[in-house]
DNA sequence: CCAGCGCGTGAGGGGATCGTGAAGGATCGG
DNA sequence: CCGATCCTTCACGATCCCCTCACGCGCTGG
């Protein structure tokens, strides 16, 4: 999957990309990117870090939410900062514009080389009532919808993807909330609630988050056997 | 592991590397390489290509005729055609110098964490009806989970990775309380006997943890299916 | 036989942590 | 400029956990 919003840099990868036998799909926006992955079973994703819609790297901390897909960045950006940026929010590789074809494809060959057998991690999870669609970020139990904040959604996220592990505060912290957190443990509070009040569970009898008093919290809910 | 035939390569890799924490070794030929590659437990293998004694080329093919550990390329060439036989040969990715420490510092993790999965050992140990999953930190007898504080946990944790040793007061109380801990051996009663009663063991009769009078406690339970 | 010591058992107090409710700011869009 | 939304902060009971103390028992050596 190419995700670029330049047409003609879409036309020549997917020419020379179906010359050489690959099947490309190509996509404009970030939000059909983060899509595509998530709808798509694909060996690999060509994605150029300045799109109009939404910030590269985070159509890679979306993508990476949900699926091991490898991410090969074409940006003609230079600065250290940005490669830096790109590859610590899961990116595989970095590939400067303008840039050789015959390097581009022999990068993507040693990504999907790499790659494992697809581990298809579900992008839609379901506990009981409560479904998380994690490529589109929507939220609903029992088929209504449930409105979360960024914060909210964040925190939600580090939970259903970290299923039965006891997160501890600091960890927590470090993820929704950045690398300068860690003591917060009010913050934790609140938005724990706020979930737990959102999504009908309850702190006395918890069936999705338990306490583990002065450690963590943990997702304690179980996946559904999820309709296709 | 560094292979750069310049030692002031080496030294300023060395430097850098071990600044971010980690345990750098350094080589200076494609041959040292290939046997650093095979006899040493390597994270990751930071490879020159303008080795005098071997091609470049050859010694990424010989290291990933019996290695799969994450292999990136130095190199001052800059031709698209060396970066394609270098990736072909089986490197993980390519960076030209002059470069970035920082990128190539990201460039590092980013290859590391896609080595991660080889890893993932499912660190589940269990001793008859207990299961102790010490990656979610998950205590069950039986199915059952069975809650256990911070302080009864790090107990455990103590006694499951040292198991049959004899474990003095002395140390399990540095071990699990701190540095400044040891002669509160009435701590260790009191956990010791929460823990037994947790987990379904009897102090007269014990499967789990057995006293050692006067001198401390061990753990004598027998891992059930063997992990491996 | 007995005195002393270490260990197991049970219960309880003090303090840290958590859930709850609410309110003060920051940001954004209209 | 104003309203809405969201993040942050605070206070106050309730809960949980760590530590302490007292007591009884078994072992051991005199």
């Amino acid at each position: 999957m190419v995700v670029d919003d330049e047409p003609q840099i879409r036309r020549a990868l997917r020419t020379s990309l179906e010359a050489h036998g690959y099947e490309v799909v190509t996509v404009g926006t970030g939000q059909e990117g983060v899509l595509g992955a998530a709808e798509l079973s694909l060996d690999l994703v060509l994605l150029d870090l300045g799109l109009p819609d939404m910030d590269g790297t985070d159509v890679i901390r979306r993508i990476r939410a949900f699926s091991d897909v490898p991410v090969i960045i074409l940006s003609v950006r230079e600065t250290q900062l940005d490669k830096v940026k790109a590859l610590d929010a899961g990116a595989d590789d970095f590939v400067t514009k303008p840039f050789g074809m015959e390097e581009l494809l022999a990068r993507a060959r040693a990504a999907m080389r790499r790659a494992q057998p697809d581990e298809a991690a579900p992008a839609l999870l379901t506990f009981g009532a409560l479904e998380v669609d994690l490529a589109r970020r929507l939220v609903s139990t029992g088929g209504n919808p449930v409105h979360l904040t960024p914060t909210e959604y964040g925190l939600l996220e580090a939970f259903v993807t970290n299923q039965g592990k006891l997160l501890t505060h600091q960890w927590l912290l470090r993820r929704v909330w950045g690398q300068g957190y860690g003591t917060e443990t009010s913050y934790l509070r609140t938005y724990v609630r706020t979930l737990r009040k959102k999504l009908g569970d309850d702190a006395a009898a918890p069936e999705l988050i338990t306490t583990e008093p002065g450690v963590g919290y943990r997702w304690i809910g179980e996946t559904s056997t999820a309709p296709q």
